[in-house]
DNA sequence: TCATGTGAAGAGCTTCACAGCA
DNA sequence: TGCTGTGAAGCTCTTCACATGA
């Protein structure tokens, strides 16, 4: 394998998933070979950057042709650790739980929702699409059983450290949180944040600031 | 003013929002002044880089004191433009536009949900919340009338980029898209995009590469 | 010839170290 | 004294320019 030893930069771990959508796309319509300039087109990317991106890992194209689609797939896929079906859980039936499960089940191939999990007695035993919504007192039960890697958070603010403890002790070692809140985890445990608020108040800047410029 | 003349870098413009929040829980608890130190505690960025975002655009502090929380709040709306009530859109009333809608309209300080977007007559003319779902070939209208800067787009992809569109026409000129789809726009609409799928797939890279540590 | 792979230069952001001031 | 404000250094990631090889 003639891939590197230093630690994978962050920036790249976000845009092989990117990468990843287009090579779907293209070999679905039996597209073989695709350039970086191509990609470039596709993603937004410059192609100098994605051949970087990609020459990290290794060497995964062919010198004056570009790379092979289902080559590049495959080694993006083993890269990223999609190459068997991830099982995750999502923390909160509530509306946006909710919409979490239906997406991901939907909308998102490679992961696979075993479960959601709640305490309000009036959704647990309910189901979301063919996902049953169980009390947060079985999580530990159920991501053991189905080997579960990830936890998407999506409970109320209150809540959300309480949750992130069953989480922990679950074992679970990813957290994907929705909650505006800065979780206390141990130090094996990787947080990632999306505040829905926030993203959309710093966005303001760019409505209010363009508009400075008529 | 002793501001910058310099574009604001886009790493501080989305701290500022965290910042804000912690002023509005402080300023809660009657707190009169805050150190770089104690809001680094709360948000876990380094003070220098705290000290550094908030000198961009000004001296708001006072040496040997810290800030004054209602001083460095009142400032940071007006950098960010939240001084005035923001009034947003979302496009799509499914079930992810759905629980954005709630989201925004709930625990959303700053900004104002004026009316959800949707195609499907099976929904139009429904309410979530107090915010009401209207055919999309009345956005221009409520746009104009409610002078609406910001679109949340949550429709499915084959509808991206014909929402979009009707955004744009609308007089719209920031979109906050959470469809899998490089929208295309004219050069002065800013889009700025947010892929659960894509986020989701990168944090596998980490759920797995963390086990091959053990 | 043509597109990848890669050292070097550049840009942007963060951390350091300390001067400046209440 | 204590905390802000800030030039300088450092780091990370991106862009450039071109050598490399099918």
């Amino acid at each position: 394998m003639p891939s590197n030893n230093k630690e994978a930069p962050r920036s790249v771990i976000r845009r092989l998933p990117v990468y990843l959508r287009i090579l779907d796309n293209l070999i679905r319509n039996e597209v073989e070979i695709v350039s970086s300039r191509e990609l470039s087109e596709e993603t937004g990317f410059t192609a100098e950057q994605i051949r970087k991106d990609l020459a990290f890992f290794g060497a995964f194209g062919t010198r004056g042709t570009g790379y092979h689609t289902s080559v590049l797939r495959e080694n993006i896929l083993r890269i990223i650790g999609l190459d068997e079906q991830t099982n995750i859980v999502v923390v909160g039936a509530g509306h946006l739980g909710n919409a979490l499960v239906r997406y991901n089940t939907t909308k998102n191939p490679y992961v696979n929702v075993v479960a959601a999990f709640d305490v309000d007695s009036e959704v647990v035993g309910t189901k979301i699409l063919d996902v049953e919504v169980v009390h947060s007192s079985k999580m530990k039960e159920v991501v053991e059983k189905y080997d579960v890697k990830v936890a998407i958070l999506a409970v109320p603010s209150d809540h959300a450290q309480v949750a992130t403890e069953d989480i922990v002790k679950s074992g679970i070692g990813v957290i994907f949180n929705f909650s505006p809140i800065k979780l206390q985890v141990p130090d094996d445990v990787y947080v990632h944040n999306v505040d829905l608020s926030i993203e959309l108040q710093s966005l303001i800047y760019y409505a209010t600031s363009a508009e400075d410029k008529i």
